[in-house]
DNA sequence: CTGTTAGCGCGTTCAC
DNA sequence: GTGAACGCGCTAACAG
């Protein structure tokens, strides 16, 4: 492996000093333009790139931005890395991604190495409350994406919203038996329950199938919903949201097996609008995953490149329904 | 924004000089324990983390391993790159990712980005064939990763095989009419052929449905597909091996939409077994994935660890068929 | 407009 | 066993 080529060897190749070199390549002003030509004919020459390692240690900045996401097999995710990604390459910053895997402790650990790595800023789907506090004590830009905290910078969905959205559609649809799947009482499933309460229904708690984990592992799930479906012998819902896309097309699939047709016998409303949901024709609650990516990367920018104001930022952004097959059933 | 804290202020704190916090940290002999504790004390309390770039540039070694990938959509690249994150977490190294989106000159900008950042060595899913020869020049260590190249490391499948597998299996089921869906003439594809031809049959071309781009749009594989049903008017085989999983669901719902029943009209083989096809209980051509990521990251690691052999190696794994509902129906 | 000098944070001699 | 001195490749300050 020959060693890689240097500043200086480029600068001598092309007759000049290392720093003029430097000046070159960085554009900077007042160098002359034969001298320009002559060096940067050189660099192209011997393919020379300059080594970011040296300009990070130098300038106390490295132009990467660290990513933790808590899984990647939800196509949720996969869509906010790559728009990740892309919006921040264009404005010059490279990624680290990190998997946390739902692991608080792997969290923490992919921070650390973020640190480690000198990264400039980090956005994080956070496993939980768990490490929020001592990110919050960093010093270090952060934003939270997807979900919102106050101590941070977060850029959430309207979960609310979320819930309510689906259970106006079903009450406007004539449903009367609501079902709910998921992992956890969250925003999402009160704003489920509080819709139909003001509609002057009640959710009925064995309504809800709670899944032991979440999108991580289909297999699962499904075992999840199977059990549920060999507890209760007959659904007593006529309509169902659910958590995720993926948990929503494991209903399906558990229901076929069964007999049960959808949406005449079940209608079903998901959640993250992934593609998922596209190809199986199921309606999905939309997040607005452009605006959710851009918001979150002018605010850290912001607090990279900027002195901002120390009060936190928290977006929330609304959700909205699109229909599909799944829940195109009027029930009279 | 306080500035980071270095060594040579641990060193300070702890009465000692820069050189012996270094020694510590790098778990180098020859330490007094007690002097050891003591920094490493300092070191917890105030949450120090070495700074990579700067050792990056001394080591003249990062411990990043760069993976271009040609898109993210198809969740088998999503397997893919979990588990090479996984793995080489594993073994001290980070990972940059980047997406060439099919495109030869991304990939260029990739790898040249990946060269500015010293990675190590890196791992590509390539474009094509455009920049191989630009790769093999390189110098860095790098692996091809799902397909083969003579001029470089590689660890792909046995596409041939696959094909064949597939093929195999049709026949034996009954089929004598026989069709594929892809955007090229592969390996894949000509395995398929041949297997056909050594059994008397031959493959005719007006049942191969051709896609313009491969799976990064749903939208425009269905739209092919559907245009390819409007020519034919009515299809002339009985089934059909796809490019990959999502080629299959997407034929499946084009033909869910014309009332043809899966498999007893049709019959489907996927390719990759992706959990796409796990839902939706689609046959599907099995790569290796843990045994791909395995070997591509030993063969990649001894590159860059150990001088070797400057012979290219290249590895051809072999498929397996995952039967599922689509492919479980006999032609009598 | 260009070159000389210094130093980013770390690891590695080499004296002591 | 420990510290002083140096240099990795680069940018920035200052001279000329």
């Amino acid at each position: 492996m020959t060693r890689k080529i240097t500043m200086r060897e480029i600068a001598k190749l092309a007759n000049v000093s290392q720093p003029t070199v430097s000046r070159i390549i960085n554009g900077n002003k007042g160098v002359n333009e034969e001298i320009a030509k002559r060096v940067l004919k050189v660099i192209e020459e011997v393919g020379y790139v300059p080594n970011k390692a040296a300009q990070t240690l130098k300038r106390n900045q490295s132009n990467i931005i660290g990513i933790s996401v808590t899984e990647i097999y939800n196509p949720y995710f996969v869509e906010l890395i790559d728009h990740l990604e892309s919006e921040a390459r264009k404005k010059g910053y490279n990624i680290i991604l990190h998997n946390s895997k739902h692991n608080p402790i792997i969290e923490w650990e992919n921070i650390q190495n973020f640190i480690a790595r000198q990264i400039d800023g980090f956005i994080i789907v956070p496993t939980g409350e768990y490490n929020l506090q001592r990110i919050s004590e960093l010093d270090i830009p952060a934003v939270i994406i997807t979900q919102n905290a106050k101590t941070l910078d977060s850029v959430g969905l309207n979960h609310l919203k979320a819930g309510m959205i689906a259970a106006e559609n079903f009450i406007h649809s004539g449903h009367i038996k609501f079902g709910y799947i998921g992992t956890s009482f969250d925003d999402k499933f009160h704003g489920y329950e509080s819709a139909l309460a003001e509609n002057g229904f009640e959710f009925d708690h064995k309504n809800y199938i709670q899944l032991k984990e979440t999108s991580k592992n289909n297999f699962l799930i499904r075992r999840d919903i199977k059990n549920y479906f060999q507890k209760v012998e007959s659904l007593d819902f006529t309509c169902v949201f659910t958590e995720n896309d993926i948990i929503a097309i494991e209903f399906m699939r558990a229901a076929e097996e069964r007999n049960i047709r959808i949406p005449e016998d079940i209608s079903i409303i998901g959640f993250d609008d992934t593609y998922l949901a596209k190809i199986m024709g199921i309606s999905s609650i939309h997040q607005p995953i452009d605006e959710m990516v851009n918001t979150t990367l002018e605010i850290l920018l912001n607090r990279i490149e900027n002195e901002v104001s120390p009060d936190k930022i928290n977006i929330h952004l609304e959700p909205t329904l699109i229909e599909r097959k799944t829940s195109m059933f009027r029930r009279k």
